[in-house]
DNA sequence: ATATAATGCAGCCATTTGGCTGCGCAACTT
DNA sequence: AAGTTGCGCAGCCAAATGGCTGCATTATAT
């Protein structure tokens, strides 16, 4: 939708995917965890699958494309890795809301906190 | 793709969103920044987008339907806040790879070997 | 009682997505 | 030199997505 999109002659190109985007498939995410442990090439990475080769290519570009997997060619053979540091960028978009369910102090959490205890002198500001 | 589906007599109905499918949108993680500090009605929610009052609310039962964003009524008032606990399940699903973000870092393939390492209980070896 | 306000739902539409196949190309094997 | 293997790209297609508008419904307000 808020893609980025760069001029080029004549036709348009795509130059950057939304790493929300990138993990919000399944099929994706699996090839995340597989990569994870060690670099594999799309051959290998695609025998995981029911999917075809190229189906799963096309996943592993996308996922390269936003920059969450690292190549690394060795003769014919591709190896990918994840990007740890992409990875951070969702970690760093969800921080803000941790302390939703660590503990207290949000709203639903007052209101537990005030259902389990009947000293809490809560002034709650729901609503 | 991967959604489930209830058959309901004639009509196919969705009954279950993904997470991560739901955060995909941009749209939709500012509904979700919206709503961290406050609930909020999908009125008051949608005045602070351009997008039509009905499309910010199909949003808003996306984030409902996953179980990001959970309902309070006050008479014809629907206030909607933020659900810790599901939000947890990002986290979770991100918690593994914090290792290839953190520690020390020297190098992709040390990191690669630290997660076999983890596995092994070995060495720690080099790509 | 009548009007207005707050919502959700259904339906329409253009665009995107995710699957498949066919193909071209570079790099190993024989 | 000729064949095989690994890989990406282009093109096709059905389904999903995200936007809009037009209701229907239920509370409030007048």
């Amino acid at each position: 939708m808020a893609a980025l999109y760069l001029q080029s002659n004549s036709c348009t190109m795509e130059i950057r995917r939304d790493v929300f985007q990138a993990i919000a498939d399944p099929t994706r995410r699996a090839i995340l965890a597989l990569v994870a442990f060690q670099s594999m090439t799309p051959g290998a990475i695609a025998d995981s699958f029911d999917s075809s080769r190229q189906t799963i290519s096309k996943h592993i570009r996308i996922l390269h494309e936003c920059d969450l997997l690292s190549q690394q060619q060795s003769g014919r053979e591709i190896y990918y890795q994840i990007n740890g540091p992409k990875m951070k960028e969702v970690a760093t978009w969800l921080e803000p809301y941790r302390r939703l369910w660590e503990d207290r102090l949000d709203a639903m959490g007052d209101l537990l906190a005030e259902m389990k205890d009947a000293k809490t002198r809560s002034k709650r500001k729901i609503q």
